[in-house]
DNA sequence: GCTACTCGTTCGAATAACGGGAACAGGTTT
DNA sequence: AAACCTGTTCCCGTTATTCGAACGAGTAGC
């Protein structure tokens, strides 16, 4: 981290990529309405977007240009060789069609969550989070049971590094009140998020450990907050959800 | 296409997107690893993984580096902004509720097919095929759906520009004869696949066209070559595809 | 315990490449 | 028909990329 100062990025690399997410962000731009957004010339952008295309990474419609399905052949490569996910999925398909809610398989890359595997229930809300979404840690409950799962000295770098955006109007923004809320959840096991993600959406989620204890994801059940209440968000939720982890827990060591 | 030769990629960027490949292909790879592969000097490894790191393209777990969640991030965003996946996920769901098999949804981007989404029916078959999976059109049915409803100068230049590479003993390879296949498949409205991608799978495929006619996806339906054979094969599964897509055809239309 | 190998990292200097701007070709609008 | 838009091409100057060698650190060998 204290090199950061001193290293210095491949510029040519970052205006490929600036030119990849403006594209995206736009869905879909030609060369001149990029060379405008990123500030460079014409044919700078049109010489960067004519290599991205012949690799395959932007394609060509008329005279746009959009993001390929490349993405989508990396990114589930990506997903299908994480540890986790082979075990995982069996377990989050089994607690959807146990608890008929949506259930979300969240890994911790780079100090934030980022959804991996969703399931859906007969009844699951249509929640905003979609696969491949990452989100600060502590906005939800997969994410707190991960961050209360870490050493400490990560916890307070990725607490410094992010700091505590609102999502909601209950999402914890206070650093002490988080410390509490982490403590309790390391007491239990398991976490919960009252609106905090999203109002009107209630959860729990558990932690993956690995061998040292350290959380390596989350498994979280989420759904209406008037049906996640009383007994069922706070006992029954919560024992269902331990069962799978623990088993997760014990096939990861095993494989 | 013919001002490939005319146009000089940018090689900043190609050797960045080479380390990328060969950390994909690795499955994580460290830097002296990458300089030796690539023929690269280790510093300009070096410089080129901390800028994909910085950017959250790389991980780095020890001293390897590996492909990060970015790419699902962005390979899901492609999907879902697809005009084609809202329409036709539905109704692939349907179709393996129904049939018990393994239905795919495939799209056509840049000459290739590329399965972007798959729904599993309680008998699926464990098929090769992967989301985001690229395969050459002419080795499967969805594909073959796809194939003979372009315009003709577009099925020429594609089969050009990849040939007729064989993926099993039953693979079209012959020019001629997939000609006459394309026309059948024209007439009938749908594709089979006998064995032509994986030995002992059948499928049957049904292009999606928009407007003015021409293929921009296509559905399949896929499972053992026991079991999808006769009546049900010929006539029962294509009578329930079509009724998809065209079904689909006309969503897209009115959106 | 020391040595010898690996790994990632840093530095400076030379050259190759990237980026810019102006001019071109093709279409559509005014 | 002319004025605009688009993407595209060219060449030149300068910068930023690349290389190779040297460094620090950690690990394996004996």
């Amino acid at each position: 981290m204290a090199s950061d100062s001193r290293h210095r990025p491949v510029e040519t690399v970052e205006t490929a990529f600036d030119i990849v997410d403006v594209v995206k962000h736009t869905d879909g731009a030609g060369v001149t309405e990029l060379a405008a957004e990123l500030d460079l010339a014409k044919s700078t952008v049109h010489r960067h977007v004519k290599t991205l295309e012949s690799r395959g990474i932007l394609v060509r419609e008329g005279d746009t240009y959009r993001i390929s399905t490349w993405f989508l052949d990396y990114g589930i490569h990506v997903r299908n060789r994480h540890r986790l996910f082979d075990v995982a999925k069996p377990k989050v398909d089994e607690l959807a069609a146990e608890t008929d809610e949506k259930v979300w398989c969240v890994i911790e890359e780079h100090g934030m969550g980022v959804h991996i595997y969703g399931a859906e229930g007969r009844h699951s809300v249509k929640t905003h989070a979609r696969i491949g979404q990452r989100t600060h840690l502590h906005q939800f409950a997969a994410g707190k049971a991960i961050l209360a799962h870490l050493p400490e000295d990560r916890i307070e770098s990725i607490l410094d590094d992010y700091g505590l955006a609102s999502q909601t109007e209950r999402t914890i923004t206070d650093r002490e009140e988080l410390q509490n809320n982490l403590e309790t959840i390391r007491e239990q096991g398991y976490a919960f998020n009252h609106e905090e993600s999203v109002i009107g959406v209630h959860a729990v989620g558990a932690p993956i450990r690995n061998e040292s204890g350290n959380a390596i994801g989350a498994i979280s059940i989420a759904g209406p907050a008037n049906r996640l209440r009383g007994d069922l968000l706070t006992d029954e939720l919560p024992d269902l959800l331990l069962g799978a982890t623990n088993e997760v827990e014990v096939n990861l060591a095993h494989s």
